[in-house]
DNA sequence: ACCCACATGTAATGTGTTACATGATTTT
DNA sequence: AAAATCATGTAACACATTACATGTGGGT
């Protein structure tokens, strides 16, 4: 599994706690791979006792130590092991083609109604991602090369929701 | 969660036995949600509980008995009350995506080759998804509803399809 | 003789989710 | 005064994966 690769991966910008962890899960990151506090805290724990990372702690008034968790050269060795691993392909859980599949069961409005309503919500997010694109790869062939792999990701979040999108629009018309 | 929603839905088309249900998992509806022949059985286990199903027995010579489960009407009306309700988006978990962000690691050759790998695989299912199309869904608006679900579902998968192919593509040509 | 398909399951481990818990500081 | 953010965690439960286990019948 590799929870322990993303965090390994997000670990090699620069030192991060848990809880900054936590916030690129829900952003950036979370794009492709999520994890709740939870499983990164615990993940942690494991990271440590490999050691594949260090923890330093900084101290703050008035609350818990703030834990620093730096990569070490064990990890990042591990990582780039990791990375020179072929890797399978994702097995998605699409429950909106579970129920497509028994879509006569219901009115023909109920699917068209959630149809509608993913439109929408891939729609809004393939705005998010274009507007990311926008602001930030402009000309990404000028990129530095580390830049360039993190707009291949934003361009595979393009892709996948533009192609829901399509797929939303054929589905919504095939039915009507 | 819907593992239970997706066997209700396979039992919708006709009784069948978890080893059945398994092989299901593995083909068709396997292409958007998967499962193993322990979760299948162990969730038999609970549908039945919850009088969701029901268990008719079926001796044979020499081996265990083939367990068929029937959808009952208590089970339909569950399922058919989950396909009225929303469903959230699916969040995947994309491991290639995860080496892309931290590409830089490793040289150049190791992620193109890894890219190259990924474009035959999603090559090949396409390919399988397109024959699927030619041979059962030549012609989709005549085809009795029913089958018009189906057939959107297999569209969803050669869009998904294509979309990794053009996306390798593109990744491959900007780092090369 | 060996492997594959049929047909079911237990057990152990690993991952993911939800609820609960604490307590200060900053924003509304 | 209430809520959100910062910052960490424990505990319980649910779900998924892997290995192990059993035993027949048919094909190569």
């Amino acid at each position: 599994m590799s929870l322990t690769h993303a965090i390994l991966v997000l670990l090699t910008d620069c030192a991060q706690s848990g809880y900054d962890l936590a916030k690129q899960f829900d952003g950036s990151v979370g794009f492709f791979w999520q994890a709740s506090h939870q499983q990164i805290y615990r993940e942690l724990g494991k990271l440590e006792a490999q050691q594949w990372v260090e923890v330093e702690a900084i101290a703050q008034a008035g609350r818990p130590d703030k834990k620093l968790y730096h990569l070490t050269e064990l990890g990042k060795q591990h990582l780039i092991s990791w990375m020179e691993q072929p890797c399978d392909l994702s097995r998605t859980r699409e429950a909106l083609l579970v129920k497509m599949f028994a879509g006569n069961l219901v009115p023909r409005d109920v699917i068209l109604q959630e149809l509608e309503r993913h439109h929408d919500l891939h729609t809004k997010q393939l705005a998010l991602y274009r507007d990311i694109e926008q602001r930030h790869f402009a000309n990404p062939q000028a990129l530095p090369i580390e830049a360039q792999f993190r707009y291949l990701t934003l361009r595979k979040g393009i892709g996948y929701e533009a192609d829901w999108l399509a797929w939303c629009e054929e589905a919504i018309q095939l039915l009507s």
